[in-house]
DNA sequence: TCCGCTTGTCAACGCCTGATGACAAAGCCA
DNA sequence: TGGCTTTGTCATCAGGCGTTGACAAGCGGA
């Protein structure tokens, strides 16, 4: 992808922080088992063993990009009382993905980052080792003291299943293609009224 | 799991879909990258290369499998005003996940089970470019056909999302056990509303 | 200028995967 | 009984994977 044929100056500290970065892409738009060292290494051009230098194992990997994440917590940028509409947009018409911006900062495709990664990569079982020591720390937890109010962490696991399960079904139906564009918006009207009762309720 | 000591009797058809019901289980319970030809045979007692024979390719047989499925059509199985409760409680409490009946008949971990097939393989890239040709008329059509009534192509894919994404939470907090037992209780309650006034209204 | 540490490359290893084609055994038919 | 088809096994292949250790190249300090 950012292939640079111009040779990269020796800064272990900078390539260190430009393989997190290709990583976190790979794994934002490719699960755990299709995202592969030598492809992360050409991205950033640089050899596969560096990687392994770097980081020790694929899995050490996954989960510095899962740390490098702010893992769910820019769901909740911008006013509390758009997040239904917000999310809903971005979700239905939105790029959520892949995301292809430059780490750090965020895009368009920023949002929701760590919960991609989470999404890609649910089902493959190393994996998923990794992802269930720590999605209660890294998402929902945060998610939950957002919301606040009565039963919190129902509400924070209802939301996030809403939202993780329409990302899906956008996947699996291909940006929701087979809906016209009057259904499109219904169907990101009803999702944004859904998600602000979860939230406000 | 079915090993079988007693050598199996010639039988082609047989032993075609022994090997078809043991894919399905393992489909439903790993990744489409997780299941091996060889975990399959063994599951049936027979070499992996009857598999290739059989099926052609690992793919096919993935094909073979979801067409073997009622997908999705059980969800329906029961009375319409149960449907929120029965997927709630399904998903909060049941044996979702594996599901380990003998094929055409339905038991506990039957429901379901093309959804959890979509679930697991969600991110395998190879899986996937079966499932979007087909999940539209295998899954969400069906559904969209017996919700009925106003917008039923956008409640259907709300509902089909919600579910989808608490079953992947579900996976992703070990049957939710951070959450107690009031609050598992509560976390059905709602979800079966908030189903419930997808199919409903 | 030479030394030594850092940074990166290269070739290879062992392992696992899906798939193939040659071969063995069982059953059927004459 | 002999031959033929069906059913299943076995050894093997090519290809991909993550990982490793030996080596090359750059670079700062004496």
């Amino acid at each position: 992808m950012v292939l640079c044929d111009a040779p990269r100056p020796r800064n272990a500290n900078a390539t260190r922080q430009a393989i997190l970065e290709a990583a976190r892409e790979r794994f934002c738009s490719d699960s755990y088992d299709d995202v592969g060292m030598r492809d992360v290494a050409r991205d950033v051009g640089v050899d596969a063993a560096l990687i392994s230098r770097y980081f020790g194992s694929k899995e050490d990997l996954f989960v510095a990009v899962l740390d490098s994440c702010k893992n769910g917590r820019d769901l909740m940028d911008g006013p509390r009382e758009d997040f239904g509409e917000r999310l809903a947009r971005e979700i239905v018409y939105g790029e959520v993905m892949p995301c292809q911006d430059d780490g750090q900062n965020e895009g368009a495709g920023a949002k929701m980052r760590g919960l991609l990664i989470l999404l890609r990569s649910v089902g493959s079982a190393k994996a998923m080792d990794v992802m269930q020591r720590t999605s209660n720390n890294r998402f929902f937890d945060p998610l939950a003291a957002w919301i606040g109010g009565p039963d919190a962490p129902v509400r924070a696991r209802l939301a996030a299943g809403l939202i993780m399960g329409m990302a899906i079904g956008r996947e699996l139906s291909d940006g929701y293609s087979s809906l016209g564009e009057t259904q499109k918006a219904e169907l990101a009207r009803r999702m944004a009224g859904a998600l602000q009762g979860l939230i406000d309720n």
